[in-house]
DNA sequence: AAAACCGATCGAAATTTCCGATCGTATATA
DNA sequence: TATATACGATCGGAAATTTCGATCGGTTTT
């Protein structure tokens, strides 16, 4: 049964190549030189080789003594930068950051987002996954995700969740719609009319419901409609109207449509955008950061 | 005053990692949970870093102690390629010889002999460097060689030497030298005559000298001869007469050349080859079975 | 409500590490 | 030739660490 050598064996060695005396050696690693001098022989031991030809005179190394430095001397590199590693961990956005953000968001959000992060936080490494909310939330509890940035609320266990901003729904609907005629707004004008959500799954879909005191059989559900353009297209082609929220308007979604976008004449109709991350994570600290971050960078082109 | 990371520790955290489980990593390292779990412990706060999540329901890595894993998966490796290789070398012939030769054997030798290793030790890398035998002698006392290939004696300190067979001189001259036509040759009937060695610092010179009992100003000394051949060259165009080593005429160097080769008739004249070594390597053993086997397997050419 | 599970923590025991002192040897000096 | 110096190996005891079993606190399962 031969064990391993330690780390400090392999860092004295390194010494003795370097300084070809065992006293000098000791003192540069702050040891005795009886310390040294056992730890090289425990070394030899270990390895059940002759590394040091001790000459009274002169240190020689063994070629393969050599041959063990170059190699040690790499290894000891290697376990440097795993401190280092750590050490630009601990500041925040410096190490990698595995994001998971829902399809109703992603494509409105990450663009100006990304862009910002590389120039306020160039060594930060942002990984992004795009999927449906449950199976983000389950990623993140498995620790294949860090952070999720989703829209609010959705159930889920063991998480904290930071609230960023509101996204307000706007109705999308042709000029010729009998509810852009109105003079104002409400959800109760949305009962019974075709309304145009996502398939299953899509948490806008929930959402848009829910603002607007629908129940699910009150709307089309198109089929396959995977994604909000499509929608939007569809009821540009006359086959309804639709809920989009606001993020998605501000980034020109509806633009050459001919739609009108109109917003509720009342409050609170339409989803949070937020954080979410695990409750035991250890990097609390910095994901609140980044949700300060993102809360900045993002709301001044909700209000824009 | 941040320490390092030991190799139990890292060891530790990729069991921990395998395992998602504080008990069965513990068991497969043969240790206490209580000591893993100090252990990691103790990891994340010589890194300062969390790298575990602690879950109760599951053992979640950070993404920082993911990419700590990944790099200490490889820092295990490098160790134990660091054993794997001092293994090796325990066997004779599998690690690295640097092996110096001079330049009146290594033409005539190391073709055949690193034929040969290459086919019984394929494993063995041979480092072969030429020069003359003091340069060799001091490269093999700072360590640079390990071993040397050439005739004796020749003093050194703190050096062993394993002789390994003899080589007699030969008289390489014209046909019609008068040399030749004597009925035999002995050392003595060289006094006076035009010889031709190699300049100075060539061990074969002093060799030739002492084995035929001649004082240097009794012989030419050609300018610039560095090599045998050109030697034999300068013999075979009327110059005068030389003598050559039994290994080089087995080698053809007088081929061709029309010169008569004649053995002495008086024993002991010629060199002896042989290996040196520091007194205190330690591949002592090694290098005898080297030796043994270099007497084999040349010696058959030189009775060939 | 009880039992089972899991990781953290504690204190004691075992082990390892470390150092100063000393030894043996080789070299340099007188 | 005698002495002083330099160097690495070795030894014994002190100090630090490692390790383990036992236990705690929290959660989940029964």
């Amino acid at each position: 049964m031969s064990r391993q050598p330690t780390l400090k064996q392999l860092k004295y060695l390194c010494a003795l190549a370097q300084h070809h005396h065992f006293g000098n050696a000791a003192k540069a690693c702050h040891v005795s030189q009886s310390t040294l001098s056992a730890s090289i022989v425990e070394l030899e031991d270990v390895l059940s080789a002759s590394l040091v030809e001790r000459n009274n005179r002169s240190v020689l190394l063994t070629s393969l003594g050599l041959e063990v430095v170059e190699r040690a001397r790499a290894i000891l590199t290697d376990v440097d930068d795993v401190v280092a590693l750590c050490e630009a961990s601990k500041e925040p956005f410096q190490g990698k950051i595995r994001l998971g953000v829902i399809p109703t968001i992603a494509p409105f959000v990450l663009p100006k987002m990304l862009y910002a992060l590389r120039r306020e936080h160039p060594e930060c490494k942002m990984f992004v996954r795009e999927d449906l909310s449950q199976s983000l939330i389950d990623a993140l509890q498995v620790g294949e995700l860090d952070i999720l940035l989703l829209a609010l609320p959705f159930p889920a266990d063991q998480v904290d969740t930071l609230t960023l901003f509101d996204d307000p729904f706007y109705l999308a609907a042709r000029p010729d719609s009998q509810l852009i005629s109105n003079q104002s707004l409400n959800t109760r004008d949305l009962q019974g009319t075709e309304m145009l959500l996502l398939e299953e799954g899509h948490c806008l879909r929930e959402h848009a419901l829910e603002a607007c005191k629908l129940k699910a059989q009150d709307v089309n559900v198109p089929y396959q409609a995977t994604s909000l353009t499509t929608i939007v297209q569809m009821v540009a082609n006359g086959i309804g109207t639709t809920l989009l929220p606001k993020m998605a308007t501000d980034a020109g979604i509806a633009d050459r449509t001919g739609l009108v976008l109109r917003a509720f004449d009342e409050p609170d109709v339409g989803r949070k955008i937020g954080l979410m991350w695990r409750k035991k994570t250890p990097r609390k600290h910095e994901f609140n950061l980044l949700g300060a971050f993102l809360k900045s960078c993002l709301q001044s082109a909700q209000q824009g």
